[in-house]
DNA sequence: AGATGGCTCTTGGTCATACCAATCGACTTT
DNA sequence: AAAGTCGATTGGTATGACCAAGAGCCATCT
C-alpha cells in the first residue's frame, strides 16, 4: 500500500524535526551565538520579528518564553523584548535545579555537599588567582560580619557578599554561576528558619580563616577553611531544623 | 486631582504582581513541589486545565512552554503532557549554560576548569561511596575502550560511560547532573574536532588509574588521578584546535 | 525658553476561535 | 482472535482583536 511506504519514509526521515516553535528558539539561539544579539540588545517587535521569522505570534511568543524561562530574554511591556545584560555575577536561573530538587527529592544534606564542593575548588582556585582589590573587599565583608553580630540579617548580608566575592576572585563564571544556582535554593531555606545570633561569632572567625589562607595564596588551607565552615554551617543549620 | 492619587495608590501597591503567566509557571510549580504532580504524572488537557486555572489557553501554553524549557514538562501531541520521568543520570538542560556562554564568551580553559572541579569532587566521593556493582561497571567501560582503541566512535561512548558511572557512584545527584551540564557543552565542542587516535591508549590507562584509586577507596588518589586524566585531555584538546 | 503635564503610538500580554496533526483506543472486519 | 480502520482526544499553529504599560512627542503653562 502507498500508505505503508509513507510509513516508511517518515521512519527514514526521522530527523527529529522539531516543532515550529523549536525552531524559533533554535533560530534565536543561533542569533546570539553568532554575536548577532548582543547582550543588552532589542529584539525586534514580536509582530515584525514573528514574519521575518515565517511564524505566527503566538508560535514566536511561544519561543520567547523558553527563552525568557532560562533568563536569556527579558520582555518589557511597552518597551520591547531584550537580550538580558551579563551584568554582576554570572547567574544561572535556579528554577530548573530547584523544581529538580523537588521531583527527585534531593535532601539537603545533597545540596549542601554540593554547594561544599564547588565553593572548595572556588577557594582554592581563588586563593591562585585574587587580586588586591578582591582580597581588601573580602576583609571590608568580614569587618562588616563582626560589626553585625548582632543583626542578624545584616550579617546574612555580609555573608553572602563575601562568598560573592571569593567566587569572583575564583576567577571561573561557570563555577561562580553554578555554586549561585545551589547557593539560591540553599538561602531559600535558611532564610525561613530563624537565625539565632549564638554561632555568628563563630562564623565570622571562620571566614577570616578562609580569607587568610587567601591572602597567604596558599589553596590547599582556602580549600580546608572553606570545608570547615561549610560543614559548620550545614550542622547549624540542620540543628535549627530539628527545633521547629 | 484623582488620577495623581491613583498613582500614589500604584505605588504604594507596588507588590510586583507577575503576569499572568508568571502564574500559571508558579502555580505548576508549586503543584509540583507540593508532590500533587509526580514524575510520570500527566496534566488534564490544556483546554481543561486551562479554565480550570482561569485563564486562557494561549498563556497556559506560554507557562507550559516555560516548563518544558527547563526540562520540567513535556508535551507530546496526541497524547498529553507529561512530568519529566527521573529516571537515569540526573541532567539538567544545559541550554542555558550554553547560551549564557555564548553571551558571556566563556573561554574553553574556564569550562574545561569547571569540568575538572567537577570531576575532582566527584571522583573523591566515587571513592568513597561506590558499590561493588558500581567498580564493576567501572571496569567493564575501561576494558571496552581498551577493546576500541582503532575505534575512536567507540571508544568515546566507553569514556562518556565511565564518568558517568563514577558520577552516580558520588551518590550526589546535584554534582552530576552540574557535571552533565558542562560537559555537554565540552562534548559538542569535542565532537566537532577530528578525533584523533593517537592518544587513546594514554587515556585509557589513566582512566585505569582512577578506577584503581576508587577501587582502593583513596579518595586523594582518585582526585588526583582525575585531575590528570582532564589536564592531559584538555591539552589534548586544544593541540588539536590548533590544527584546523 | 524651559519644564511639566497630557496625549498618542508603540509594544508586550491576554483572549477567543478555528483548524491541523499526531496519538490512542474502540470498533469493525477478516 | 488478530489485524486494520476510523473516530475522538489532545497538543501545535494560525488569525484577529483588544487591553495595558512604557516611551516619546507636543502643547501648554510658568
Amino acid at each position: 500500500m502507498a500508505e505503508s511506504n509513507a510509513n516508511i519514509f517518515k521512519a527514514i526521515d526521522a530527523e527529529r524535526r522539531g516543532t515550529s516553535f523549536e525552531e524559533v528558539v533554535m533560530q534565536l539561539r543561533e542569533m546570539i551565538h553568532r554575536g548577532e544579539l548582543r547582550p543588552g540588545d532589542r529584539l525586534p517587535p514580536e509582530r515584525d520579528l514573528a514574519k521575518q521569522l515565517g511564524v505566527s505570534r503566538p508560535t514566536l511568543r511561544a519561543g520567547i518564553s523558553s527563552l525568557a524561562a532560562v533568563g536569556v530574554l527579558q520582555p518589557r511591556r511597552g518597551a520591547g523584548t531584550f537580550v538580558v545584560e551579563a551584568e554582576g555575577p554570572p547567574t544561572l536561573d535556579s528554577s530548573a535545579l530547584r523544581l529538580m530538587a523537588s521531583l527527585q527529592r534531593f535532601t539537603p544534606a545533597e545540596m549542601f555537599e554540593a554547594r561544599r564542593s564547588l565553593e572548595m575548588s572556588i577557594a582554592a582556585l581563588a586563593a591562585e588567582r585574587a587580586t588586591g582589590e578582591q582580597m581588601a573587599e573580602m576583609s571590608e565583608e568580614i569587618t562588616g560580619m563582626f560589626a553585625s553580630l548582632d543583626e542578624p540579617e545584616q550579617f546574612l548580608v555580609h555573608d553572602m557578599r563575601f562568598h560573592q566575592t571569593v567566587a569572583a576572585a575564583s576567577g571561573n563564571r561557570i563555577l561562580t554561576a553554578l555554586m549561585n544556582m545551589v547557593a539560591t535554593i540553599l538561602f531559600e531555606v535558611r532564610s525561613k528558619t530563624v537565625r539565632r545570633a549564638r554561632d555568628l561569632k563563630e562564623s565570622a572567625e571562620m571566614h577570616r580563616a578562609i580569607y587568610r589562607a587567601i591572602r597567604d595564596r596558599n589553596p590547599e588551607a582556602a580549600r580546608d577553611a572553606m570545608r570547615d565552615h561549610l560543614m559548620l554551617a550545614q550542622a547549624a543549620q540542620e540543628q535549627e531544623e530539628e527545633l521547629d
